[in-house]
RNA sequence: GGCGGCAUAGCCAAGUGGUAAGGCAGCGGUCUGCAAAACCGUUAUUCACCAGUUCGAAUCUGGUUGCCGCCUCCA
């Protein structure tokens, strides 16, 4: 099978071939580290990485950069505001970021080069731009000609002479045309600074992507990803740079995720409605968050809200409900897993991933597989034959596959449901103890055939958003979600 | 003003020419002391609206309406 992926420069789905066979160079835009990271950094992470995992499972050979933008405008004005220097700014924040991803379960990359260590490959490939006269220098600040780009605006489909120029900014009267943007900024009094050709200053903000994804991965990539938001004028101006030094296509494929909304409204820090991903692994298991990430198509906007996310969980549950089931009637442990028998599961799954990476389909038939192992172990109760069991430890293979593109169900479904229990209890303060003593009292009155008494402790339960099962081996505890 | 996207059941959401995945919620059933969980059945003759192409369209074309994004930093 062939992966087949949207390339926002087509408009359309292409089948995916690397340059190299075999072998996948992918670039993704990373945060530009002045601030905690919101669901949105979390969106882009997490869509990344599953295709990444899911590259690596079909047998590529991926090298996958995301960087880091460690030096900008907003990082130092940040670092002024808060009186501090702004590279430790940039440092106390990738460690955020790396928290937040790592809690995420989304794998680092290959390389995660920081703009700041490659002030040198920024300068020469400047350089390069200014001799081939593309670029020009006015005051110590140096600017890209967009007009000596005749395909300026490939990527984003617009033409420099439809676009309203200066609509909304004031125009810089020094550019030659407005939409020149700057390769090289010169410091102002008390800014970070490096020396180079022009004078002490920093590099423009798009031209770090163009020298570092050069370096690490050559100058035609596979794929550059990031989000939507990044494709005007970000990778416009980074294909401008690239292809304008090196006369080379940038990237062939490139691939832009969707937005985050929050109750219908766009999630911004000017409207306040931003969530931080240390918010909500608060109230959520991070599995919860990447299910519910990964259950809209990556283009499409996704809503966030109380409902949106809790049903994830509840999906969440679900499946963790059945690794359990198998456990107790098989005694498997976490990695024990046989060779999958018939993986006709698994084969749809991949053709879904191949398919433009739709996880929304891959996850329905997740829910297909987790429903028909539920059913052979409803039809077998009293008895499994071997041949049963072999389907449903395949299945339960299958599934522990597909959750690794997926980066869920990594965990024991004991310590699973029992994080959620405590984070649940202390949420409302109720002792464990005190539920466990209840339980059992309940019990003796069920042995007992009195009705009336275990039915009232239940129903006292409930009122507490503890849930029982009374299962043939006994009772079990759960919170509600 | 320019560019682009979206509109599928009560809700969320797949589905780009062959007769509507999956999840949540609801209802009926199996199981159960009763429940819960799980499973089975059921819930869109229909995919915003109008016209067209086709043997056949949610899927293609044209138009209408509504919502949204980008064009300024943004994942």
């Amino acid at each position: 099978m062939t992966i087949r992926i949207y390339n926002t420069l087509s408009k359309r789905k292409e089948p995916f071939e690397p340059i190299e066979a075999g072998k996948v160079r992918m670039y993704v835009c990373g945060p530009t580290v002045y601030d905690s990271c919101h669901l949105g950094h979390a969106r882009s992470a997490v869509v990344f990485d599953v295709i990444a995992r899911y590259f690596k499972a079909m047998g590529f050979d991926l090298i996958y950069v995301r960087n880091f933008t460690d030096i900008d405008d907003k990082i130092i004005n940040r670092a002024n505001q808060l009186g501090v220097d702004s590279r430790a700014l940039a440092e106390k924040f990738i460690g955020e970021f790396h928290e937040d991803m790592d809690a995420l379960n989304v794998e680092r990359p290959t390389i995660e080069p920081k703009a700041t260590d490659h002030i040198d490959p920024i300068i020469r490939l400047i350089e390069k731009l200014i001799e081939k006269g593309i670029a020009y220098l006015v005051d110590g600040d140096v600017f890209y000609s967009v007009d000596q780009f005749e395909e300026y605006g490939k990527l984003s489909g617009r033409k420099l002479k439809d676009m309203e120029a200066g609509a909304r900014v004031e125009i810089d009267r020094r550019k030659h045309n407005s939409f020149d943007f700057a390769l090289w900024k010169s410091a102002k009094p008390g800014e970070p600074a490096w020396n180079s050709p022009w004078g002490k200053g920093r590099p423009g903000w798009h031209i770090e992507c163009s020298a570092m994804s050069t370096k690490y991965l050559g100058r035609t990539l596979d794929i550059h990803g990031g989000g939507k938001d990044l494709i005007f004028p970000h990778h416009e101006n980074e294909i401008a740079q690239s292809e304008g030094a090196f006369g080379k296509p940038f990237a062939r494929y490139w691939i832009h995720n969707g937005f985050i909304n929050i109750n219908q409204e766009k999630m911004s820090k000017s409207l306040g409605n931003f969530m931080t991903v240390k918010e909500i692994l608060k109230s959520y298991h991070p599995e919860s968050v990447r299910l519910f990430l990964l259950s809209n198509h990556y283009r499409s906007p996704i809503d966030f809200n109380e409902k949106a996310i809790g049903e994830a969980s509840v999906s969440l549950d679900k499946i963790y409900a059945l690794l359990e089931r198998l456990e107790e009637k098989f005694g498997l442990n976490s990695d024990s897993c046989d060779h999958p028998e018939n993986d006709t599961f698994k084969e749809k799954f991949f053709q879904a991933m191949d398919d433009d990476f739709n996880t929304a389909l891959g996850i329905g038939i997740l829910f297909d597989l987790v429903r028909n192992t539920n059913r052979l172990m409803d039809e077998n109760k009293d008895m499994i034959s071997p041949e049963i069991k072999k389907m449903i430890l395949s299945y339960r293979t299958q599934i522990l596959e597909m959750g690794d593109i997926l980066g869920i169900l990594y965990e024991s479904p004991k310590s699973y449901f029992d994080r959620k229990k405590n984070q649940s209890l202390q949420e409302t303060s109720t002792d464990a103890a005190l539920i466990e003593k209840m339980v059992k009292e309940r019990e003796k009155a069920r042995r007992q055939k009195d009705w009336a008494t275990a039915d009232q402790i239940r129903k006292t339960l409930i009122e507490m958003n503890i849930i029982l099962e009374d299962r043939p081996e006994g009772t079990v505890w759960k919170v509600c979600n």
